[in-house]
DNA sequence: TTGCTCCTCACGTCACGTGAGGTGGC
DNA sequence: TTGCTCCTCACGTCACGTGAGGTGGC
């Protein structure tokens, strides 16, 4: 037993302010060691000091506290570890993407926007391999490495060369309302099987308006909005998901520079193709 | 004139929800170019994806939306780029502090709480020059500099030597409430003049429980800890400032594991100091 | 008695997301 | 007629901060 504590002594002691704390209380994540009956006064046990460090710590890194309750009930300090390990890894990916998205802004106010080449094809079928999953686009970046992992290492146990690039098919609503199924596939051989959550799957033809987007993902919005005008602009859009195509994806090169991505929005062809 | 979309091939195009598009008209950040009297159809112009993709990189890099139409409504391509550039550098600084975060919750983790040594003494009263302010815990850092900065430049400006080490007062509600009434200041003989918002004070003698925080501020909420359980259980804590003096600050070193910052915990000294 | 510390509501914040319930055009 | 897109409320989210109004101990 240590000496106990104000709630103010406690806060200077911790630098967590007493709304924080009395916060803390509510919702039961560090609860004082006593509190007065008469009064509802809490006191605070000096051992608890150190808790409420780790709690600090976690907090300045903008983990939320149903976390921190997960890391501080954890079994054991493997476990302890490992939750805090995965967050300071996706702080650490988060990171990246903020430095991304730095550059990419400085180049959307240097560079001049840029002409896209649009063409306008049709799609035949195709038979692929696919995994279909319910996505937020938060966690869109993680789903698709998966997806496109799991989907390879399929095509890799067969022996099978992919027949085509990889694609993926999202629904408007997938941009409209930040989450919907996407479609992850590889064109594959027939007798390629589709283990686990993966399944066989056609891909409808479709007639698109085509643009190819050079360089990372951070950037794929000037190539949708130029596609986009186009479209608006020369073409009828027809409901349908877009589709984008690898053919140069982060499987294939460290390069971001070197990535280039296809991007299709599905229209209704006036003219036959050019 | 472009041509028009609806909301949902404008939400396409540039990535943004259609509920995001919708309050951005609420707060007057985007408006479509048009609204349809009938049935209050937004529509949106072509020409209107690059604003919107500039407010998308803005919010990825979670500047608020005031600033955001702050950017857009710049008068001049130089305030805007201004702006913009200011906030990289508030998330530069921001990365910083993470990276300094991450570091020092290994440390709590990986090392053992240390031992630290307090001492029990008598502080004369000091004549100073003087900044007081109110500060939030947020813009404290900067503050912080900006005011030893001032200070440190008046005495520079008078030739005259600091009369003892740089030290500040925080009232126990800054690290309550994280907003306080702080004063930053160098002892300084008496001829030196005390321009602009600085002035000459005297701080007043205390007793008060001291212990040395060696390396970065981000970890200081250790050596509080531990100064305020000694006092707890060997002292008795009275009113008044908690003050901090810089003995060596990072105006004198790059090295952080060399700071050393003495922190102070007014005390009712029951015996003479030893 | 005065000031200070502590208490509990109730409400605000920020940038949307989540339905509910309804309309309009093909 | 059915589906789809669009609309407007009203409310929820997250982690507290901001008062208001009041109590208890020195």
């Amino acid at each position: 037993m240590g000496t106990s504590l104000s709630i103010g002594d406690f806060s200077r002691m911790t630098h967590l302010s007493v709304k924080a704390l009395r916060y803390y209380h509510d919702i039961g994540l560090l609860a004082p060691a006593g509190v007065d009956a008469m009064t509802g006064y809490r006191s605070y046990d000096v051992d608890q000091a150190p808790v409420a460090q780790v709690i600090r710590r976690l907090r300045d890194l903008d983990m939320p506290l149903d976390e921190v309750k997960a890391v501080l009930v954890a079994p054991s300090v493997a476990t302890r570890n490992a939750r805090i390990t995965s967050h300071l890894d996706r702080m650490e990916r988060q990171l990246a993407e903020t430095e991304a998205t730095v550059r990419s802004l400085r180049h959307l106010i240097e560079e001049p926007p840029q002409q896209v080449a649009v063409e306008f094809l049709s799609r035949p079928a195709a038979s692929v391999i696919a995994l279909r999953d319910v996505v937020v686009t938060d966690e869109f970046v993680d789903w698709w490495m998966a997806a496109f992992t799991e989907i390879r290492a399929a095509l890799d146990a067969s022996g099978a060369a992919p027949a085509g690039p990889a694609g993926a098919l999202y629904p408007g609503t997938f941009f409209e309302l930040e989450k919907a199924e996407v479609t992850a596939f590889i064109p594959a051989p027939p007798e390629v099987p589709a283990p686990g959550r993966l399944e066989r799957l056609v891909i409808p033809p479709a007639e698109m308006a085509v643009a190819v987007h050079e360089g990372s993902f951070e950037d794929q919005d000037r190539t949708y909005a130029a596609l986009g005008r186009v479209v608006a602009e020369r073409a009828i859009g027809v409901d349908g998901p877009i589709r984008e195509y690898y053919r140069v994806s982060v499987f294939d090169t460290d390069d971001e520079t070197a990535l280039r991505t296809e991007i299709g929005w599905p229209v209704f062809l006036t003219a036959p193709p050019s």
